[in-house]
DNA sequence: TCTATCGTACTGGCTGACCCGTAGATTGCA
DNA sequence: TGCAATCTACGGGTCAGCCAGTACGATAGA
């Protein structure tokens, strides 16, 4: 598993795909385009093919159109990005992580009592997670 | 303020800065070649000479040689970066970017602790930080 | 003075990310 | 059958990041 790292463009499509499990160029396109202002239908293609040879995601022709799925599993992703970032940009310090995104904006009483219910979790010895990593 | 967005090589480089105060080429590839394995100090030299254009650092002739410190605030930067990396990433859930960090491996006690803190603190309705914005 | 050494300045090459236009194939429909 | 719409395939172009070689000046020591 030699680490996936999707670039910025590639997460945007990438969610798209986890949200719908899978979806059509012209639906991803659909999501992107709006949000960017101005991206040919043709970049947002390129794009897909680059991922899939990547290994990033796979596709099925139903009729004369391809539905691209993911090949990746969000959780992982995700959790791999954050795995990087928080080792490049702080040094694993767990603390500066959390203290500098806190520092960004005022957060919700609702958010503080789900990072209180995380840390009680790992405190519990386990991590917060209630699914086994043992994926593909 | 037009966003400061540090490459990976660059922050790199800044720790060095940030770290020391102030630092010649030759020190920053002092710590820098060891990581990297193979890396021409003229490489570095380049770097350094990209991030003053940027303006991230300034340097002063000391004899022959240059004497570079930065010119980005440490907090500030990295406020930026977890900022960014949250709302691309995250959407700005901040318990998806705490748990899946939590995730990655077994948090010590005294992170816990710290992250309590940081929590207790933020619901007493003023940032972790004690520090005023106000800077250059 | 001559030379080795250590600086910085300058320039170019390589790669990946990103973007898009055009061509060709297929389908639906009048 | 002919036309328009809608795909995918392919190729190219731009730009930033990264890396390093070469040139050139200053300095210290023989």
């Amino acid at each position: 598993m030699p680490e996936i790292r999707p670039t910025e463009r590639e997460l945007e499509a990438l969610k798209v795909l986890w949200s719908r499990g899978k979806a059509t160029v012209r639906e991803v396109y659909g999501v992107l385009h709006p949000r960017d202002g101005s991206l040919a239908y043709t970049t947002v293609l390129s794009l897909m093919q680059t991922m899939e040879q990547k290994g990033l995601v796979g596709h099925e022709a139903v009729g004369k159109t391809y539905h691209y799925y993911s090949l990746v599993e969000e959780a992982g992703v995700l959790r791999g990005l954050a795995a990087g970032f928080l080792e490049r940009v702080f040094n694993g310090a767990l603390g500066e992580y959390v203290a500098r995104a806190l520092e960004t904006r005022r957060p919700s009483a609702a958010e503080l009592d789900r990072l209180e219910q995380l840390i009680a979790e790992a405190r519990r010895g386990r991590g917060p997670a209630r699914k086994r990593k043992g994926g593909a």
